[in-house]
DNA sequence: AAGTGGTCTAGACCACTAC
DNA sequence: TAGTGGTCTAGACCACTTA
C-alpha cells in the first residue's frame, strides 16, 4: 500500500479537513474515478496516519458534499453527479398531485444583442455590456409547463451558441460548469404575478392575456458573482412552485 | 441535577438519533427557551447516560437542524426562530423596489367549526377534528397587500379568541409560542395563481376576479408536527415574494 | 482561572453486503 | 465468513469566552 506523507501541518487547520482536503487532491489527480470504491475507512486512517475517528469525520463531510456516497457493508464509491439530480437542485416546480419528474427543455430563440438596464443592474455589468438572450420552453410529463428567457454576459460565456445550448447532454447549469467553468452556486428568486404575451401564450398553449405566476432569477456563482439573469413564466393549472427545493 | 432515565432502549434506532429525540422532547415540553443556554456537553452525556462523542452527535444533528446554536466558549443555546430580529423569518413579502418594511395585521374574521379534508390532511387532525378558521389582513406601508385565511387545531390552540389576535404584542408566531407553547420552527410553502372572490377583492380594494399570487403554506413545529394551515393571497402590484429569507 | 465547545485518539462491537 | 461502513465509548488536550 502507498503510504502517504502524514497530513499533520503547523497551521491551525484541524486534521480531519486537512484529510478532506487530501482526498480532495487524489480525487482531482485521478486516483480514484467516478463511480468507483475508494479505499475502506480503516486503510485510509493508516495511509494519513490519522485515527479512524477523525477520517470518518473527513468523510462525513465529502458525503454531506455529495462527493462520495457511502453504502453500509459495501463501501465508499465516488458519487457521480453529472447529469444527477445536484443540478435540479433549484428546479423548484411541482405537479399539483405531489409526484415529481424532470423537465426537458426545448430551445425557441437565440440571440446576441446590447444589455439592457435591467440586465446591466441584475449582472453588474458595464455601459456597452452585450449579452446572449435565449428562451426555453420547459416540459414536464408532456405539458408546456414554463417558458424562460435567460439572458448571460457574452463575456462570461463567450461563444455561446444555440447549438451548444440544444446539443448539452445535462442540464443548463452543467453546461455552464464543463463548457464555461461557471458553477451556480445560489439562486435568488423573486416572483409575482403577470400577463403573457402573445408568442409566449402560443408556445405554453394557453390564452393570450392570461395571469401566470412569473419569476425573476438571479442565479450566483463563487463570491456572489451574479452569472445569470432568468424571467420565467410558469403556468400553475397543474403544477406549483414550492419554497423549499424537491428532492426529484 | 435532575436525573434522566437512560434513553436506552431495545429497538434498533442509534442512541445518538434518540439522544436527539430525547432533546427535542424537552425542547417541546418548554424545558429551555428560545435564546437561553442549554447545559454543558458534559453534563448532558451525565444526564442521558451516553458519552461524549454520542451526545456530541445528537447536538451537531440539531445544530445542522438550525434548532440549536453552538458558541465555542460560550455554550449552546436555543435557536431564536421567531422572536426579536427574527420576528418575521418566514414573513417573505417584499416591495418591488427594495425597501422592506414590517407587516400590519388586521384581523377581519373568526370561526370555529369542523375541519375540512384538506385541513385534516395538511394538519394531521382525526376524523372529527374541529378547527379555528381566522382572517387577517397584512397592510405595508398602509397599502393592503396580502389576505391570510388562517386555520389551526382546536386540540392544539385551546380557547383561542379574536381577542387573543388583536390583543398580541408581536408577531402571530410569537402569540402561538407564549400563549399556546408551540414554536414554528418551519413552513413549507406552494405557489400559484388565483382568482380572489368577491369579499377578499373588497378587503384588499382590487377589482374582483382579478388572478392574485396564492400561498398555500403549512407551518410545523419540532418533530415536523404540522401546526397551522394558511391560505394567502398577495397582491403583487407594487410588492413580490422574495424565494429566499429577507433581512428586515 | 474556570468553563465552554472543538478536535482527536484507539480502540470495541454491531449491521449489512458479497462471496 | 470476511470485509465493509455505522455506532459508541472514555477519555485527552486545544481554542475560545467570560469573569
Amino acid at each position: 500500500m502507498k503510504q502517504e506523507s502524514p497530513v499533520i501541518s503547523l497551521s491551525g487547520v484541524p486534521l480531519y479537513q486537512q484529510v478532506k482536503q487530501a482526498v480532495l487532491d487524489l480525487l482531482a489527480q485521478g486516483e480514484w474515478k467516478q463511480g468507483e470504491a475508494i479505499p475502506p475507512e480503516r486503510e485510509l486512517a493508516e495511509r494519513f496516519q490519522v485515527s479512524i475517528g477523525t477520517l470518518r469525520k473527513a468523510i462525513d463531510e465529502l458525503a454531506a458534499d455529495t462527493i462520495l456516497t457511502r453504502h453500509q457493508g459495501r463501501g465508499t464509491f465516488v458519487a457521480i453527479h453529472n447529469q444527477s439530480q445536484h443540478f435540479f437542485k433549484f428546479f423548484k416546480v411541482v405537479k399539483k398531485d405531489g409526484s415529481k419528474t424532470y423537465p426537458i427543455a426545448e430551445f425557441k430563440r437565440f440571440k446576441k444583442r446590447r444589455a439592457t438596464q435591467l440586465e446591466k443592474e441584475k449582472l453588474q455589468l458595464g455601459p456597452n455590456a452585450e449579452v446572449y438572450e435565449f428562451i426555453v420552453l420547459q416540459n414536464l410529463n408532456d405539458d408546456k409547463v414554463m417558458i424562460d428567457t435567460i439572458s448571460v454576459s457574452t463575456k462570461l460565456f463567450a461563444k455561446l451558441s444555440l447549438e451548444k445550448l440544444a446539443n448539452k447532454k445535462s442540464t443548463l447549469y452543467n453546461l455552464y460548469q464543463h463548457e464555461f467553468g461557471i458553477n451556480v452556486i445560489d439562486v435568488d428568486e423573486r416572483l409575482s404575478v403577470n400577463t403573457i404575451n402573445a408568442i409566449q401564450s402560443k408556445w405554453l398553449g394557453v390564452a393570450e392575456g392570461r395571469s401566470l405566476l412569473q419569476i425573476h432569477r438571479v442565479a450566483y456563482s463563487y463570491n456572489n458573482q451574479p452569472v445569470e439573469w432568468r424571467v420565467s413564466l410558469l403556468n400553475t393549472d397543474k403544477y406549483e412552485y414550492a419554497s423549499k427545493e424537491v428532492n426529484i
